[in-house]
DNA sequence: ATAAACAAGACTATTTTGGTCCTATTTAAT
DNA sequence: ATTAAATAGGACCAAAATAGTCTTGTTTAT
C-alpha cells in the first residue's frame, strides 16, 4: 500500500513528544504512551530500536528513560524510518533476488526513484514537525 | 515497510512489455504472463484493473488483448500506483480516522510529505522506463 | 457453434505488521 | 542487601494486507 508503518507513526509521535520537553530532560516509556495514547509494550519495542540506531539515548535503572541523542534538527526522517522499519527498497526485487530471466526492463528507473525519495526524506528534520500544525489536511490524494 | 507491491511491478513490466511493441499492436495477457514469467491468472487481474481505469483498453472476444490507452509519455507511475493499489496514503491516519484525542502532532508535516511523494510520482512516465537499463544499482540503500 | 480472449467475484494461502508477554538486567533509593 | 522502577530483548500470537488461484460468465472472430 505504499506507507508507513504504524510503528513509524508511533516513533514520530514519540520522537515529537520527547523534542517538546525541556533540553535533555529524561521521560519514560510509560510516560510516552499514557500521553500519545499507545500501548507501554509497544512504544517500548519501538523505543529499543530508536535506542539501538541511536537516535534517543536510553537511560537504563530506576530514574531511567529516555531522552533524544541529538538535537531535533538532526534527525532525519530517513534516519527514523530506517530505525523503525529496516532498510527502505522501494520494490521487491531491490530486496529479493530478481528471478526474471532477462534483464529486468524496470529496475533502473525505479532504483533511480527510490534514491530521490531517500534523499528528500533524508531533508525532512523532526524539528519540521513541531512547526506544521495548522495544515492539517485530512483528505486522500485522489 | 514503504514500498510499491508487486502487483504494481508486475504492471509496469506489463505496461513496458505493452509500450516496447510496435504502435497499437494488440497483445493477450497470455503472451504478456509468459514473456514476463508472471502466472496468467495474475497478470489477468492486474490487466483488468488497469483497464478499469483506463490506462489499457482491452479488446474483447477471440484475437482480443490490451493495448496502451494513452502514449507511454502521458502515463505516470502515480496513475500506474493508484491504478493498482488504490489511493496513495503515506500513512494511517489518513486512511482511518484518528483516534488520538490531541490534534494529532505528525499529520501535518506528513501530509506535506505524501504531497510531494506524488506529485513527483506524477512526473515519472512508463516512457522513462525504456531508457534507463544501465543503471542497475541492486544494492540497498542503507 | 466453437474457441480464444477478457471480466469479475469468491476464495485461499502466504507474508507482513501489529501487538503482547515473559524473563533478564540495570540502577537509584532505602 | 533489598526493593522497585526502569530498559533490553526474545518468543510468541493475532490481525491485516498482499499474493495468488479458481470458477463462472460474456464477448467476438472464425
Amino acid at each position: 500500500m505504499f506507507k508507513l508503518n504504524k510503528k513509524t507513526e508511533y516513533g514520530l509521535l514519540a520522537l515529537q513528544y520527547m523534542s517538546s520537553l525541556q533540553d535533555d530532560q529524561v521521560t519514560t516509556a510509560r510516560e510516552i504512551a499514557e500521553k500519545n495514547d499507545i500501548s507501554l509494550a509497544l512504544v517500548s519495542k519501538i523505543l529499543q530500536k530508536l535506542a539501538q540506531k541511536k537516535l534517543v539515548r536510553s537511560v537504563q535503572g530506576a530514574k531511567g528513560g529516555y531522552v533524544l541523542a541529538k538535537n531535533s534538527t538532526n534527525i532525519s526522517l530517513a534516519e527514523i524510518v530506517q530505525a523503525i522499519e529496516g532498510p527502505i527498497y522501494i520494490f521487491d526485487c531491490q530486496k529479493n533476488r530478481c528471478t526474471r530471466i532477462q534483464a529486468c526492463s524496470i529496475k533502473g528507473q525505479l532504483n533511480a526513484v527510490a534514491y530521490k525519495m531517500i534523499d528528500y526524506f533524508k531533508t525532512i528534520k523532526l524539528s519540521d514537525f513541531s512547526t506544521e500544525i495548522s495544515k492539517n489536511k485530512q483528505e486522500s490524494f485522489q
